[in-house]
DNA sequence: GTGTTTGCAAAGTGTTTGCAATTTA
DNA sequence: TAAATTGCAAACACTTTGCAAACAC
């Protein structure tokens, strides 16, 4: 059965407490109706204009940083020259491909840490990332 | 038992094949005198003009690079505004410190992952990193 | 002497910000 | 129309680079 995408899109901003701007309709739509995924403010931006949607590279960043904020998506680090955004916002884990760039999710049910040590006095833990850093294999 | 530091330095750096200048004998010894540590580029420098070492923030960079290429070092992703360089390039993981950006080891026997994915084909896994976040407990 | 390393200053990259114009409700 | 949002351009923080002078061997 098909979904009501725009309809779908509006609410989710709606519910975030977003007003439902031309701009962040299309990137909630570009970010949410095609399954998980993960992208660079660059990448998104390309993106839209593809999709003939005007919006500048600022306004990506505010929204990426507001639907962050929101819990729409959540902020993946994993190469210190770029910011990656994840629109799975459950845990899970990630492949990284060091040679591309490319980020995978790894379930968060896959993978089982035991021993993890308590934090530290007069701290709490916020969460564990467990990044698998990828190279191709050589010849 | 005393050891000698001076002579100790001299020879990480012969044994990782670059010339022992004044300022990376000077690198050196801030980095692996005083224990594990994870230091970033500013902060090295400051170090190391606080110590009297004359020495620019791009050879900064550049020793930190050599070193790391060399096996000295190795780089840890936990920040996208700044690389840290940590002096323990033995297997273990991190709390970070996300209020301060304060980095600490979890040895790496401490941790057990279960359930770890094979890597995608035509790739291997290069390390894997578990990166615990922290934040002050609240009140 | 020859090749390596350094340091400056300039350039580069990705991200953030100030503010006037535009848009939403 | 009042408040939120956008987009430009400038500012920013951090890192890298080009190249002449200094240094190691």
């Amino acid at each position: 059965m098909a979904t009501r995408p725009y309809t779908h899109s509006l609410e989710r901003l709606r519910m975030a407490g977003l007003r439902p701007t031309r701009q962040r309709l299309a990137l909630v739509r570009l970010l949410f109706e095609r399954g998980d995924r993960h992208v660079t403010a660059e990448q998104l931006h390309a993106e839209a204009l593809a999709n003939g949607t005007r919006i500048s590279l600022a306004t990506i960043y505010n929204s990426l940083h507001q639907f962050t904020s929101a819990g729409l998506l959540r902020e993946v680090v994993v190469d210190p020259a770029r910011r990656y955004f994840d629109t799975n916002v459950s845990v899970h884990h990630h492949f990284f491909h060091e040679d591309d760039g490319v980020l995978h999710d790894i379930p968060g049910d896959r993978i089982t840490l035991a021993g993890l040590p308590d934090a530290p006095g007069g701290t709490e833990i916020d969460r564990v990332d467990v990044v698998v850093r990828l190279r191709s294999a050589r010849g």
